[in-house]
DNA sequence: ATTAATCTTGACCGTTCGGTCAGGTTTATT
DNA sequence: AATAAACCTGACCGAACGGTCAAGATTAAT
């Protein structure tokens, strides 16, 4: 409770951050997914993060107090788009369109935010220092409502029997492999990143691999 | 050609590395896999290598002059190694027996050596800096040898059509998944790691699924 | 026993890190 | 116009980094 004894006091318009604000937290923002997956935490700098959001270092710390705090928000910003993904994977009712929805809609993710995906990995590589409490109680609680579904289809006989849990790990691991490993593939790939063709067909065969592989399909 | 004036010259013994750097080599080695694995090549420092191996910080220096070369012996080792699990795939003439082998080691390797998989995973991650040549050459050869054996059994028709590169990309995928995500695992499996049990069953589901998925079994 | 080669190590160095701060500038409110 | 709040930033700080080095200890060859 602090005495206000100002004679001025913010509007409610200007409570809500003000434009200024709300644009250099995501000039600054932007930057940090850059430096943080190119460079992993401890690699990353802020003075890094500084140039890249061509700001001065001070600044950075103006609006975010520390490294820390500034990855922290960078992460939460992840994880929501990270469980927004599953909508399609909750409208349909059959198998063959959830699983092919939400296997396709990761991997459209995983192309088209890389670095978000590549910031993911190495949090979780690192044993998720900064988010085991999300992956205890979010994400715990939206992959048990996945496994009811699944447990179901498996009831109904609608796919065979099998552990519900490893089939969302198999899903996790390839649609990620293709962002968190794509220095790898592009080696393989003659020194060139998977073409609009190549990923369309990749996006294919992994969804008719697994859907194929747990009896979804014939 | 440097004049050999000295009194005194090296036997052939003890030409070929002596005891001492054998050993220390070696403590160094296997504190630095722990280490980097645990921080990350940035946030890993020659201090707490030193500390995790027993010797002082000077000590490393002595046998790796810098950090970086440590950390690309460590590679070294862990893409020979990588490297030998295909074995079994190269063994056996089928693809069931061939694509279970490999699938088979590939896990147990995995779990085995999970520090390995995530040194590796963050260098790719990171975009493979200093392993870019090993990656377009000795990998993408090996690569290129079994996408023939593969393609010969789409031929035959033993398997079903497909693009045999992506399917190995989805096998290294979920094979390196339990050991890179391992923490995220852990977080929803009650805060345990996967109990052998568990891990022997994901095996044979994983197997199951690509094996199926493929058309390789009905 | 002598001597060269190898190994060991505390102390030290220049650099860069995350973070602070005082003091100036701009923006918003009356 | 006045003033409070918000924003900006160059200069600076202690700590930790990778790496060096000289001098001593140990090991191996004669």
């Amino acid at each position: 409770m602090k005495n206000n004894l100002s004679k001025y006091k913010k509007t409610a318009k200007s409570v809500r951050k003000n434009q200024i604000r709300i644009n250099n937290e995501r000039r600054i923002l932007a930057a940090a997914v850059k430096i943080f997956a190119g460079y992993g935490y401890q690699g990353a700098t802020m003075r890094k993060i500084a140039e890249e959001a061509g700001l001065p270092k001070a600044n950075l710390h103006y609006y975010f107090q520390t490294k820390e705090q500034l990855y922290r928000q960078v992460l939460d910003g992840i994880f929501k788009d990270w469980l927004a993904a599953a909508n399609t994977f909750d409208e349909c009712e059959e198998p063959v369109e959830a699983l092919r929805g939400y296997i396709e809609t990761k991997m459209d993710l995983s192309r088209k935010r890389p670095l978000e995906s590549r910031i993911w990995a190495e949090e979780i590589l690192r044993g998720a220092p900064l988010i085991q409490d999300q992956l205890e109680q979010t994400l715990a609680a939206w992959l048990d409502t996945r496994v009811k579904r699944i447990t179901v289809w498996i009831n109904k006989g609608t796919i065979q029997a099998m552990n519900p849990r490893i089939l969302m790990y198999m899903i996790w691991a390839v649609t990620q492999h293709f962002a968190d490993f794509e220095s790898q593939i592009r080696a393989l790939n003659q020194q060139q990143n998977l073409s609009d063709e190549q990923f369309a067909e990749a996006k294919k065969q992994v969804v008719q691999t697994i859907l194929k592989g747990i009896g979804a399909l014939d």
